[in-house]
DNA sequence: ACATTTGATAGCATTTGTGCTATCATAATA
DNA sequence: TATTATGATAGCACAAATGCTATCAAATGT
């Protein structure tokens, strides 16, 4: 079984070009995916956030489920209810 | 004259659905600005960070001036060669 | 003075995200 | 078993972002 990190540490070595295009894809989800984690915390439904967030629950599915990459602006329009908060930070 | 602090407070009264959207444009200043004194820290023009990018100046000006709300992908590669990184925390 | 750099802006075609509505399969529940 | 809740998905119209090219005024450098 061919694992994430295999198969990132393949492309790298194949296509140096794609390494900037891996982190970007991790980028996009760790921030979705602590998204997804948070509203489950909280046990509140796709259609419950889209609610408070004044958006139809489609719209929160297609991000949630990576069909789309949400705008900066609504990004943080379902990030608010959820309690959470985009920070800029130093690469280390 | 009146503050930047002053017409917040005074929408917020007269318009308390209105609150949400300041925060959110706030949230998006935050950022981009974070984003613009970086670039300038580095000394770099938005033409160079632009080429580091593979996308058009235009492009950055039009982030950097708020004509446009960037795509999270679009602003994640951006900060990737300022040395800057997006992450989720928690609200206070 | 002249040349260069810089940030902003324009127009256009194209891509992409979003709202809206509705449906569907599955899982949870009465 | 019937009902309901949930997440995913579809199609459509519309809005918005992006790439591309080019231009411009102002600042900077020679």
């Amino acid at each position: 079984m061919r694992t994430w990190d295999d198969y990132k540490k393949h492309v790298r070595e194949v296509d140096p070009d794609m390494s900037k295009d891996i982190d970007e894809v991790e980028s996009v989800a760790a921030i979705v995916g602590a998204l997804i984690e948070k509203r489950n915390a909280l046990g509140i439904s796709q259609r419950e956030l889209a609610s408070l967030c004044g958006m139809p629950q489609s719209s929160v599915a297609r991000i949630e489920s990576y069909k789309s990459t949400p705008n900066l602006d609504t990004l943080i329009k379902i990030m608010r209810p959820l309690g959470l908060r985009l920070t800029v930070s130093a690469t280390e």
